[in-house]
DNA sequence: TAGGCCATCTGGTCCT
DNA sequence: AGGACCAGATGGCCTA
């Protein structure tokens, strides 16, 4: 199966798993059954299974010896399986696509540079979480500013760093959680003193920091 | 050529 | 029963 040659799919959007939001993670260990070894299945030692721990084993089971459902031939069984199997790719493929689109909806409203530069998945989801903390910041500042229009001088030092730091800290505190890697906006700022966006003062200027700072 | 990124397939698990 | 979600495996493409 070759991939898409452009890197970027043709989306084709069912609107089957449609939600405002993916429902929250459980984050819980999922049960593996102690049934069919399988290489790949590396999840949750499902220790407490043998204590009846695992819901859906018993069922999964049942279900596999045929239940109650009429004896087929081998056949026929083989087709239902290739047939579903099928359905289950395409239906995995679609998922793929949604999610895919929903990323290039979130590159879509993240500024980058140049313009047409291309995040990966991961620098786009990190991208946009550290976006979201400093825009979330600016707006603390600007609150901040609003309120204290009395003392303007006094602002940056301040607010230079909301957890209460200095000025100088501001930068290295650019992200709530450092990232590992390079991909870390607080190395990425350390790496580069002269950043912009960063003034003498410490105060950032929104707008003006690259966006592979964010990253 | 190695390594990163990606799409796809696949089987397991959970949920409706 | 069937769909959604997940993670491992695999192979292709691209770049340093």
């Amino acid at each position: 199966m070759a991939p898409h040659p452009s890197g970027s799919p043709t989306v084709q959007v069912t609107g089957e798993t449609e939600r405002p939001f993916p429902k929250a993670l459980d984050d819980e260990v999922t049960c593996a059954t102690s049934a069919p070894p399988s290489p790949t299945l590396k999840r949750g030692n499902c220790a407490e299974a043998e204590g009846g721990g695992c819901r859906g084993a018993s069922r999964k089971l049942r279900a596999r010896r045929g239940g109650r459902s009429r004896p087929k031939s081998e056949l026929a069984l083989s087709k239902q399986r290739r047939s579903r199997r099928k359905k289950a790719n395409d239906r995995e493929r679609n998922r793929m696509h949604n999610l895919n689109s929903a990323l290039d909806a979130l590159r879509g409203v993240l500024p980058t540079f140049p313009d047409d530069a291309k995040l990966t998945k991961i620098e786009t989801l990190r991208f946009a979480h550290n976006y979201i903390w400093a825009l979330t910041q600016t707006l603390r500042i600007a609150d901040h500013s609003f309120y204290a229009l009395e003392s303007p001088a006094s602002h940056c030092g301040d607010l230079g760093s909301p957890e209460g730091g200095s000025p100088g800290d501001w930068v290295s505190l650019y992200s709530p959680v450092s990232q590992a890697g390079s991909l870390s906006p607080a190395a990425s700022l350390e790496e580069r003193p002269g950043v912009q966006g960063a003034t003498s003062s410490g105060c950032l200027l929104p707008g003006t920091v690259g966006f592979s700072d964010f990253l």
